[in-house]
DNA sequence: CAAAAAATGGAATTTATAGTCCATTATGGT
DNA sequence: ACCATAATGGACTATAAATTCCATTTTTTG
């Protein structure tokens, strides 16, 4: 204990993680990531807790502690909780109050946009049909590449999803329009269109989807409604609806399904 | 009631105290009294402090915790501390266990990305910081032009910002890095960068901000934890933490905040 | 490529805390 | 006022958690 004690406060505390976090080994730095990402955490776990959820040893979270300057977690743990005292209300109430309270701030405005997310997300469960999932993720796996198409409002789903198959190694080309360039000669037999559009609708994705579709190219579509004009084609459709506030979505449904797709696409492939 | 459990949630806790208060001898009164007016310190108090703040000794209060139904004070305590992370039982090790598990089933996956996606827009409502936000809101409002930066996996929530930039008349620039061109210059006095990037952290989104961050150009910054590099340059920086799956995240909580970024940017400027 | 240093995992140990028991004190009824 | 009953305080025990230690593995360096 003749150290002078770690941070004092959680600013302090912050600083410190951050002047540290920049020279520290794996598991160690597995510590300082999570610790970072739940912070409030730490005032009600115990360290076999957090060191779980780290996904390290119980011994290699107290060596952190330590380098955080403190003698061990529970000095750490004293720290937060004597930060903690009153505040914290659950997150319904937190909702509520920023609503009412808040109205007119940004603060009011994220609640509202939380709040239309977690419907979305709720309603995506709900809407998706199991079958279709499946179908698409068959489809996309046999592919021998997969030709993303996805303008305007939809093109971060679409760079999103070729993010995320460049990452599993599934060969994938992001149609992006740059230039106006048109690359659809590029899609060959034994190639899979994914198509991603939502109201209102891109002309240059339904094109597009026509084009290949009189091909005998199978498409899949991730789209809004039953409604979607990607329905005329022969397409294995995913539609998911986004409980919109104001004239804007968040997309959090619309991720999730994209990410889901992305994710069993790439299992699937490897497997 | 069945002595099978107490109180399953705050609020059958508080009917219980309350159905409990009316016929109490005196020191177990004490104990209802200060419970009721410290809620919130249950879940990081021990017996002995909870009894010391209630002035009766621990023994009295442990026959309190059973009187309201529970085994015991750990058991009461853990009700609160429960609630107050949101309920989640820690996420990464059930998306571990979803690797094996899910595997072969699509809506196995999606079931768990919406799970993950809640759970990281409940958390964003508890840990973004009002006054950042508004700091944040407030620099991008006054900018003559706001240039977006945001590459690789962080770009679907560059584009998306871009868009939304684009249809409410606010002057925006997306930085792209298409064809390697660099378009720094096209950063003026009066101007505002708006960097967003998570770990793994892309170079050229460090790079621009160190750069312009030194000829006194007001940065904001939208990155993960607070031990994000960006942190060393004096930027206005919002934090998000997203529940990731391998390499993966379904940034619902990220575009949450970006979507009430861009429209609190847009209202404000209209306004 | 071998030796040294650092990092790690797991078991052993120590400490703190919850939970129990019983003797003592207060309370209410006859 | 006395007995019966309930309530209380404090010591004791069991349990769970924090912390330390050391053998083993991994990484770095000469």
């Amino acid at each position: 204990m003749g150290e002078a004690g770690g941070p004092a406060t959680i600013k302090a505390f912050e600083e410190r993680l951050f002047e540290v976090s920049t020279s520290l080994p794996k598991r160690l730095r597995q510590c300082a990531d999570y610790v970072a990402a739940n912070k409030d955490r730490i005032a009600v776990s115990t360290v076999a807790e957090m060191a779980e959820g780290a996904g390290v040893q119980p011994s290699a979270f107290m060596r952190f502690c330590q380098i955080m300057g403190f003698s061990g977690f529970s000095e750490m743990q004293r720290l937060f909780r004597e930060t903690f005292v009153g505040g914290w209300p659950d997150y319904s109430t937190r909702l509520q109050h920023l609503r009412e309270k808040a109205e007119g701030s940004p603060s009011a405005l994220l609640a509202e946009f939380v709040e239309a997310g977690r419907a979305s997300l709720e309603n995506l469960l709900k809407t998706v049909d199991a079958h279709h999932l499946e179908d698409a993720v068959a489809a996309l796996s046999k592919a021998n590449m997969i030709h993303i198409i996805g303008l305007r409002r939809s093109f971060p789903v679409a760079s999103y999803m070729s993010y995320a198959f460049e990452k599993m190694d599934v060969p994938a080309m992001l149609h992006s329009a740059v230039g106006r360039l048109d690359s659809r000669n590029a899609i060959r037999d034994g190639d899979v269109v994914l198509a991603i559009t939502f109201s209102p609708y891109s002309v240059e994705t339904i094109e597009l989807v026509e084009a290949v579709s009189a091909r005998g190219i199978p498409v899949v579509a991730l789209t809004d409604t039953i409604v979607s004009p990607l329905r005329k084609f022969d397409a294995i459709t995913l539609s998911v609806s986004e409980v919109d506030f104001g004239a804007f979505r968040s997309l959090s449904a619309t991720l999730c399904l994209a990410i889901t797709l992305s994710v069993a696409v790439g299992t699937a492939r490897s497997g």
